[in-house]
DNA sequence: GATAAAAGTGAGTGATCACTTCTATTCATG
DNA sequence: CATGAATAGAAGTGATCACTCACTTTTATC
């Protein structure tokens, strides 16, 4: 009678490894502090030995930096996919959003993730690539929020900037009652709340509210 | 000639040094991720040895649990003193948002922390105090939101949720970009542009843009 | 099917962490 | 000014971490 014993894992080329090693991260990372996922955590859910990881990165940071990799790709794709379906500027922008939210749903250690690394001190490969990922957003949304003003569905004053910003402001928003709350159906369902205030903003113009108060 | 040996600490009540734990916490976390502050960091700050400062906390989180308190006294305290010295209501979230920038931009370690706590994966007491803050900061925000309604200033099919929901959002956004470009006077720059969008928003009322798009 | 490269194992390594313990110093109180 | 309690120092402790290494197993190639 043989002892059931573990397996040994399979021999897997290095690029199907490294794959698997990150989404075994965004998985984790979906219910635990990113802080608190560790090689040996990672190895795990692999179900391979912490020293195999080393075969495959040669320190933590690069298996980071490949994880912000493969979140960059997948939601840039996806919000470009979204935007350029739809040929009103604002309906791109709630698309956009709308998209943002529901990947965040999907992923729910992805924001952590993000934090996780632009809170570092240091300067790392992965931190760079969080920060890389957060400019190219921001300029995805510039873009779309001047071409709504040139062609005059949003007010000449628009400023540009400011409302690049409170978009990303509105996912951190979401992002953080979802952190407390933990319940990504009502983050889903308090997304269209939440933009149909910011798409009011952006359409009504500065000079026109000045005068209010 | 004596060799200038390194001072003894003076005797402090468990009170003081405790006051001076947590300050000393809150000054390190303006420049280094909260995961990395280590208790012979915060002694070495104090000018003590790691030892000594368990004679004051029982735990590392009892620490958290302090400076956690000590954010929410200062924070709440400011803002419930700047919007009570305004009479409009639009003009206190105005204040409250200008306020909160500043009280970042004074300890930038501050939402640092508070975001570190939060991502916390355990029910520690110093997350308790972290998400009873954001509850407290909500609940004030709700308030004042439903007072202007009331009052007619904000129109009456105003989504108040949504609204304290997109407030918090934007101060979020704001530590984002501080957190990338590590530059306060430019947050506080960016603050009441982006709350004139916000309050565009709010007193444009949904029915006013749902015909718009 | 021999062989070498690639991939996995398992037992380290040193560094660092929160926390403890024992001793030395300070300080308030009589 | 003696004394005891409070506080600080110094040197641990065990746990955990990223990372290494010698060796074994698999896999691709001729």
């Amino acid at each position: 009678m043989k002892t059931p014993m573990t397996q040994r894992a399979k021999h897997l080329p290095s690029d199907e490894r490294r794959a698997e090693a990150v989404e075994a991260v965004v998985e984790l990372a979906a219910s635990a502090n990113p802080e608190e996922i560790t090689t040996s955590a990672i190895a795990a859910r692999m179900k391979l030995t912490q020293g195999a990881l080393f075969r495959h990165f040669p320190t933590k940071d690069a298996i980071w930096q490949g994880v912000m990799e493969w979140v960059s790709e997948r939601l840039l794709a996806r919000i470009d996919r979204l935007a350029g379906a739809e040929s009103d500027p604002l309906a791109a922008l709630k698309a956009m959003f709308l998209g943002h939210v529901d990947f965040i749903a999907e992923h729910p250690g992805v924001p952590r993730m993000m934090v996780g690394q632009l809170q570092n001190t240091g300067e790392t490969p992965a931190k760079r690539m969080a920060r890389a990922l957060v400019e190219n957003y921001a300029n995805r949304l510039r873009r779309i929020l001047s071409a709504a003003r040139a062609e005059g569905v949003l007010p000449p004053d628009l400023d540009i900037d400011a409302a690049a910003a409170l978009f990303l402001g509105m996912i951190q928003g979401l992002v953080m009652q979802h952190l407390i709350h933990g319940d990504s159906a009502r983050m889903r369902a308090d997304a269209p709340r939440v933009f149909a205030i910011y798409r009011a903003g952006l359409v009504a113009g500065a000079t026109a509210v000045e005068g209010r108060t």
